[in-house]
DNA sequence: TCACTGATTCGAAAGATATCAAAACAAACT
DNA sequence: AGTTTGTTTTGATATCTTTCGAATCAGTGA
């Protein structure tokens, strides 16, 4: 739903492009489907508790499931759900071995995130 | 408000130090604190129209308030809204010079979301 | 098959967020 | 002063999120 909204604009004698305000020339956002991916991601580390459970996946490259819930402080239900967002979001991973499942980062995905915070494109 | 929950271990012949569980050592979690801001960093930046403000931004070292609306879809109001949280949050900031005011972003601010999505510390 | 333990899903309550219309505020110009 | 334009604040509402107890699913081993 985007929406192109015309203000008055200074006499087309005095630019050489066309624009839309006096106060500076036209610039246009990303689309919304990248914009929408991105903050998606964002959202993935919007909260305390996931943001502990990544410095704990980022500190040691597998980390047992049962390890999460003691060290964040919440319950099993609780930790399950924040795991459940960051494995949507493609920020972790984790596969069962016996009785226990293991979890890792997803190194490419926190690359893509860094890179769309660096300055200068 | 962190808990510890003790689990029946291994045999203490079979193990050189301490555990909580039998599936792997135990690994903690950042503070409360550091964590906390973190998130509210990523919160800053949970959402498609904030994204897309960083954006131009980062393309253009310097937007008119008055453009952003019309490029991200949003009312005036809504806008204003957007720009304070990221104003809050200290990733962006905006000087009034006259009728405009021109945003900017903080570059440090960046690099230390950045960094704290560094693997391997 | 049954019990046990780790992990996830379901359902509900409390809290936070996004959105906009309307009102208020701020600077510039008449 | 009064008007115009750009920006923010104030409600109000609809939607999303967090959280946990209870129920369920998934392996292990008696």
């Amino acid at each position: 739903m985007t929406t192109v909204t015309i203000s008055p604009a200074a006499p087309a004698s005095t630019r050489a492009l066309p624009v839309l305000n006096d106060c500076c020339a036209p610039s246009s956002a990303m689309s919304d489907d990248d914009a929408s991916l991105l903050a998606g991601m964002f959202k993935a580390l919007a909260d305390p508790a996931r943001v502990k459970i990544l410095s704990m996946l980022l500190n040691a490259d597998e980390v047992c499931a049962c390890d999460f819930s003691a060290s964040i402080g919440k319950t099993a239900a609780t930790t399950s759900h924040h795991l459940k967002l960051l494995r949507d979001a493609g920020l972790i991973t984790g596969d069962r071995r016996g009785t226990w499942i293991y979890y890792r980062v997803i190194p490419e995905r926190l690359t893509a995130i860094r890179d769309a915070l660096t300055l200068g494109q």
